[in-house]
DNA sequence: CGCGCACTTGAGTTCGTTCAATCGGGGTGG
DNA sequence: CCACCCCGATTGAACGAACTCAAGTGCGCG
């Protein structure tokens, strides 16, 4: 049950003298708003930080729950499995952002997390964290946010999920991403996607096929340009627009 | 902004002399696990019980952060509205659940919370709660497992719209209810369904009319039995693997 | 009794899927 | 260096599950 899983090697383990100050992230991550003093007692229980290369996984469902985990560098998807063997990515998740909150209850993962890249997190050994909140309430304070900020993450992807026709999901997933971009300081407007075609129709429940005819179509429509995995919104108000529901595209142009 | 909105009547408040120890929820709310002493202190920052009649507003999208709020008896639903109009139900609270943990990041509510019967909440001030964590770390434990619970039953939602057909996330409902109405004490196989079709099409990502024929086909094929909204579970292991995905309905029957 | 509302049922349509063929770039081995 | 293969992606054609539109039912309430 503990034991590494089907052949994945074992995550590489490098410990590295960094520290949450130096970290680029900071001001979106955990440590948000900290003064010095606490970043240090933070940086003190931080356990390790955890090299994963690309299709490594993180963590597996099921899987007891000791860490969350801050990602450094690199990109995730979570994902959860079906009884039936189906599969749903419930999210991608960039650098500055916290994997492992849905195992909190219940001590056990909850999801599968993968890299989609290269990639580098902090391990967080959650019980030390709760000592931590008892001390430092800024810390509780973000932390609580961050969690609820996951809660609506999920309810815009229930909503489009729910309640949109696939064109405009896909609009909401580029320009969900674009702004997530935006925010670490990267162009809006021009970006990698970490995951393949089939990810994404996965997350958005639709057919790797429907994503390759949704690219092209907006392509057609010069909204955007498209070379393997390099997009780069050309037309990013009609987007938006499409995004919010407020325009649509013609059937085929 | 602050004033009741749209015509809805002022919610009736009334004082009325009651505690966590005495609400037969107190083993599925916030309160879980609390010795007499903590129970107080909890007890002393409930601001105050809250009815609301069928189809009252409990708090609205946008309107500012205050509130938790524990449903002490009755039914709500909460959803999102869309920039255009659109409206996604993404979730139905029971007893014993709380409401509003989307809305602690951003310091206002990301959804509408609405009665779906006479019910009664207990209004839980969040800074006072927060006080609370530093003094009753048993307290902030149960908070967050039962945001991480939000997390995970979000999740649930997420595979069931983005992965499965029509009938399965049907009978992923109606399980889900049974088992949250078994945790409760009451039947697990037979209750009422507090929401309209309308409601539950929306929740699952389907119209009216698909739910209306899927508990036809599920009455048909002697599955359950449905009674305006009175439904009994007939055959409870054959919803149980379709909700897991290891059986189907044939198309008609 | 009659109106309104929630729900049911039927018939035809549509959006996205399924199935299948093809493309194209990167890596491998002869 | 080129031939070959593999895999992810694209494109086309036909299908089908769920939707839309429309008519009908039944119950509650004034």
């Amino acid at each position: 049950m503990n034991q590494p899983i089907q052949g994945a090697p074992p995550p590489s383990v490098i410990a590295i003298k960094s520290s949450c100050a130096n970290c680029s992230m900071h001001q979106l991550c955990l440590p948000m708003g900290l003064d010095n003093a606490d970043l240090d007692r933070l940086d003190k229980i931080i356990g390790r930080r955890r090299r994963l290369a690309r299709d490594e996984r993180l963590y597996q469902m099921g899987e007891p729950f000791r860490n969350l985990y801050a990602i450094r560098f690199g990109h995730f998807k979570t994902f959860q499995v079906n009884p039936s063997g189906g599969l749903q990515i419930t999210g991608f998740q960039m650098a500055g952002e916290l994997l492992g909150m849905d195992a909190i209850s219940g001590d056990r993962h909850h999801c599968d997390a993968v890299a989609l890249e290269d990639s580098e997190v902090c391990e967080i050994p959650f019980s030390r964290l709760e000592d931590l909140f008892g001390e430092v309430p800024t810390l509780l304070r973000h932390f609580h946010r961050l969690m609820s900020q996951e809660i609506t993450r999920e309810q815009n992807v229930m909503l489009s999920l729910g309640n949109m026709r696939a064109e405009q999901r896909f609009a909401v997933f580029l320009i969900n991403l674009s702004a997530r971009y935006a925010a670490r300081g990267y162009s809006p407007d021009s970006f990698q996607l970490r995951m393949s075609r089939e990810d994404i129709g996965n997350y958005l429940g639709l057919t790797i096929e429907s994503i390759s005819r949704l690219l092209s179509r907006f392509k057609n429509q010069g909204w955007l340009k498209i070379d393997k995995r390099e997009v780069t919104l050309l037309d990013p108000a009609i987007l938006k627009a499409m995004a919010a529901g407020t325009a649509q595209c013609s059937p085929m142009a």
